[in-house]
RNA sequence: GGUGACGUGGCCGAGUGGUUAGGCAGAGGCCUGCAAAGCCUUGUACGGCGGUUCGAAUCCGCCCGUCACCUCCA
């Protein structure tokens, strides 16, 4: 095998590409910043939990130790409302109130989208991180950190609340670039009026509110952490003061990571965080996603099957369509995308069974993929060592299945069992070949009542074709393509899958 | 106004000084009752204007356009 190659990733704190170099050697510890669950994550959620996962695929696959701790945010930040209504509710709490009777209580509410987070998470074959921390049960860990702060002269307390003070770190803005006051005072950007801060850049890191639906007893009496806190305390709970990589989505450059770093560096008198990554924002069919348009898709309206009022895509195909534009860079979701994914899912899944069956056959004879196949394995990871460039790496990857698919009588035993370590390598890299778990059919809905019935005019078709009705046949063809059903007749049979409805 | 990205053929998307991306769609062929899949062959390109260079899609400058953040947001 080659040297391996260097993973280098684009840094947001240093505007350039770095080699990927773990504090401790050859161990990388990294946090994504999770969702906040008031509702179900939608796929722009997910492209940046799909940077994090394949961060840690390609770690692993250069022999990596990795720590991966992804958060979950079900503490209920203020929203712009409280700009308009001082005494509204929080994100949180207005979707209890949307709601209606759905759920008991704000726990309850949280509880729920947690789960359906998971179910997506695994749906889309994102690996697990180590340690999934949740806000509510690090409160303890918050407000020790704002106390830390407060004795280090970096925190002040008002009426209101207790604010990080922007004036004693003077690196404020060294991750985002907004480090003109000025500019930041020009914008009403505090989701706090408090008339007793000190400087409009300073953000909350406690919030005083007694009648809060989610409140903690503190130093400062009841209320709620600021937002940025909880991941400065999780992340440095689980991988401690100085860590290696921390990711999310673009928008959470600034303020939420730039406030982390603030906090972060005041805490500990030194750089915690040596790697941001950010995913960039996507399109879905050339415009922003937004409930308005028309084109905002969470994940279980996509892989649902039909009759729940999903369109049925594979996950799988999902996945893949995300990887198809590099995080970095503007992508442009569309339903094309999605079903040329699902195609090529398909042609992956073709080229396993195919091995699998060589490798029941077991034929004798030279391994004619020994020369090819690691090759192609490398070339593909090289590719997401370089800044995680995942069209190139599929590109490289499907090489492979073509390879695969190619190979005709020459897929003996022994090519077959190279081809096999490929196909495993490949999608522990990719995560694009095989589902993790039973997302498969729990996304695709196996629906006994609706094999039944195909299986029944299959059998009437099959019966139609020996006679030579082939019209018949054709018209049977018709009446299944119209119930969503697509018929493949194949030498060893015929099979049928669900098409998806985009 | 500030900050950061991006503009490649019908579409999606690699490539960063001279040599192939790849996929989809299109065209022709093989195979198949038909279809699907697969295989073979095949066309179209680098936003605009200058500059550097023997040579630029690739470097530099300017312009035009698109997007994002600066306000809860992945």
């Amino acid at each position: 095998m080659a040297d391996a190659p260097v993973f280098r990733l684009y840094n947001s704190m240093t505007r350039q590409v770095d080699a990927v170099e773990p504090l401790e050697d050859g161990h990388l510890r990294f946090y994504a910043c999770g969702p906040t669950v008031y509702t179900y994550a939608h796929i722009g959620n997910f492209r940046s939990f799909l940077t994090a996962d394949l961060i840690n695929r390609t770690a692993q696959a250069l022999g990596w130790e990795t720590t991966f701790v992804s958060n979950v945010t079900d503490v209920g930040h203020l929203t712009q409302d409280d700009l308009v209504d001082p005494e509204g509710a929080d994100k949180m709490a207005a979707a209890l109130e949307r709601e209606g009777q759905r759920f008991a209580n704000i726990y309850d509410l949280a509880r729920y989208y947690t789960g359906a987070l998971l179910d997506d998470w695994h749906a889309l074959n994102l690996q697990n991180p180590d340690v999934r921390p949740r806000a509510t049960e690090h409160i303890a860990h918050q407000i020790k950190a704002v106390e830390r702060l407060m004795e280090r002269g970096h925190a002040y307390e008002t009426d209101q609340g207790v604010y990080f003070s922007v004036e004693t770190f003077p690196e404020y803005g060294k991750l985002s670039g907004n480090e003109a006051a000025e500019q930041l005072q020009a914008t009403e950007r505090e989701t706090v009026q408090d008339p007793d801060k000190k400087d409009p850049r300073d953000f909350a890191l406690w919030k005083k509110d007694p009648d809060h639906l989610m409140q903690w007893h503190s130093p400062w009496g009841w209320g709620f952490p600021g937002w940025h806190i909880e991941c400065s305390a999780m992340s440095m709970a689980y991988l401690g003061e100085a860590f290696d990589l921390h990711t999310g989505g673009e928008d959470l450059a600034f303020p939420h990571h730039e406030c982390e770093v603030a906090q972060n560096e005041c805490l500990t008198g030194a750089t915690s965080v040596r790697y941001w990554v950010h995913t960039r924002f996507l399109q879905v069919e050339g415009e922003k996603m937004s409930k308005s348009s028309g084109n905002f898709f969470t994940v279980r309206d996509l892989i649902e099957p039909p009759e729940d009022g999903g369109r049925g895509v594979d996950p799988l195909a999902l996945r893949y369509t995300l990887m198809a534009g590099q995080y970095r860079k503007p992508f442009n979701f569309t339903k094309k995308t999605l079903s040329d994914s699902a195609r090529i899912i398909r042609r992956y899944q073709d080229a396993a069974e195919q091995v699998e069956e060589a490798l029941q056959a077991d034929e004798e004879g030279p391994d004619h993929a020994a020369d090819t196949l690691p090759d192609c394995y490398d070339a593909t990871l090289a590719a997401m060592c370089d800044d995680l460039n995942t069209p190139k790496a599929l590109a490289t990857a499907l090489e492979g299945v073509k390879f695969i698919q190619g190979l005709g009588r020459d897929l003996n035993g022994a090519t077959a069992r190279t081809a096999q370590q490929w196909l495993v390598d490949t999608n522990d890299l990719l995560g694009i070949i095989w589902h993790q778990g039973d997302a498969e059919a729990a996304a695709t809905g196996e629906n006994a009542d609706l094999a039944t019935k195909v299986n029944a005019l299959l059998d009437e078709r099959a019966a139609a074709r020996e006679s030579g009705d082939y019209d018949r046949a054709d018209a049977i063809r018709d009446e299944l393509d119209a119930m969503g059903i697509e018929v493949m007749d194949a030498p060893d049979g015929t099979t049928w899958k669900r098409k998806a409805v985009l």
